[in-house]
DNA sequence: TTGTCAAATAATATCGATTTTTTTGGAGCG
DNA sequence: CGCTCCAAAAAAATCGATATTATTTGACAA
């Protein structure tokens, strides 16, 4: 499935591997929801001692991915209609922050760099979901990462990552449905780049929102 | 069963008292900001094995109270205006989205428990600072924690701790200006009670803005 | 003097083994 | 039967040692 790796990453840490491998795992779903993280079997599973494991599943606590539980273990955070309205709503929230603030200290370096990403996450829509995938958080995070609030662009980072595990669930995959998001992407980075904050915040809010009763209604729980 | 755990000191693991001795080491300034955290000099400073240190280490870098970088090592989480700044307005954006919907799912049994902790912490006033700080801390997450929103919760507590760190940054310690903190804490809670957003809202943000003037006023960033 | 490179040193990352702790699976008792 | 208690098994936590990687040092040449 995923064999493009190695040519990429310079970074040749056991741990980081592990933590790149195991938080794919916990995203698409090939690690279950809730279940339990037993180093042993991880292990195996990795080819790897049993310390970098632990420290990427603590890694991956960070990320809100995996839950430790004092003395007795690791395992994959639980998923759940009220998690992912909760999570819904702060991206709303956290992200309509983050865009006015990126807007407002708008100048000409954010701007082109927000073209370019704009322009290869179209171009990556022909290749295959996971390149795609990384292309478009690129985007979106290109378009609140001008606000130089990194703590709260840490947090819109982590809240994507987290609702990439639900579009998973909803939709075993990176089944995008085929609604103009084409569309939607051209109106908000077209909003933003008139700097008109007010529209570009509306666009990405209900784009979000779309998307989220979409994944609802596929939803089982 | 050994129901009778020492009071103070809960030592259910090793790397949870690595956990808490380092994080109340770097809240304090014990271990500056920025530094260099070396496993060895920790080991023999808290006289453990390698293995807790680092986890311990791993775990406060979820609180981001700790810095990993890659292959290099841990260092104190660094700081500074900029930092200090957004952690405040993240602060007032989030505890008023969780007061607000605290309020909105406002039930006695809330009342009690926001009462109780009230009590508590005024009780504590006389006792020493790290007894207040607890209580404090205790009321402030009561306010929030009816809203069941357990991730937006988990945000507030982070900054909570965050900000601890620029009191003692600020002040050299727990030293509270003798403001009318306890008519604040009092107001509060009684428009908490009245189930008055609104007001509530507006005071405990200017609670919180008041002593972030304070206490940018004693930085010397 | 300054810059570079390689050995020496220091620190981190990782492994394998050992020690605790939790969980499991009965056996005995009410 | 249902419960408690205890021993065996499994798993996690921790330790000590080794392998890897970064950093410093100092000799040498420009």
């Amino acid at each position: 499935m995923n064999m493009m790796q190695d040519a990429e990453t310079k970074e040749t840490s056991a741990t980081h591997g592990a933590y790149l491998r195991l938080r794919e795992m916990i995203l698409t779903g090939e690690l279950e929801a809730g279940e339990k993280l037993k180093i042993e079997k991880l292990r195996g599973l990795l080819d790897l001692g049993a310390s970098p494991v632990r420290e990427a599943l603590s890694l991956l606590t960070s990320d809100k991915l995996v839950e430790r539980i004092d003395q007795r273990g690791f395992r994959a955070a639980p998923v759940g209609k009220a998690n992912f309205d909760e999570i819904l709503m702060l991206r709303c929230s956290l992200e309509d922050m983050a865009l006015r603030a990126s807007i407002a200290r708008a100048d000409a370096a954010w701007e082109e760099r927000l073209v370019l990403r704009h322009y290869h996450m179209n171009k990556a829509k022909s290749q295959e979901a996971a390149v795609f995938e990384i292309a478009h958080k690129a985007f979106h995070m290109a378009l609140i990462d001008n606000a130089e609030l990194p703590m709260l662009q840490g947090y819109c980072s982590q809240l994507y990552d987290l609702n990439i595990r639900y579009r998973y669930l909803a939709a075993g995959g990176a089944t995008y449905q085929k609604r103009s998001i084409e569309t939607e992407h051209q109106e908000i980075i077209d909003a933003a780049l008139n700097r008109d904050a007010d529209t570009a915040c509306d666009l990405l809010l209900s784009h979000y929102r779309r998307t989220g009763e979409y994944l609802s209604s596929q939803m089982d729980v």
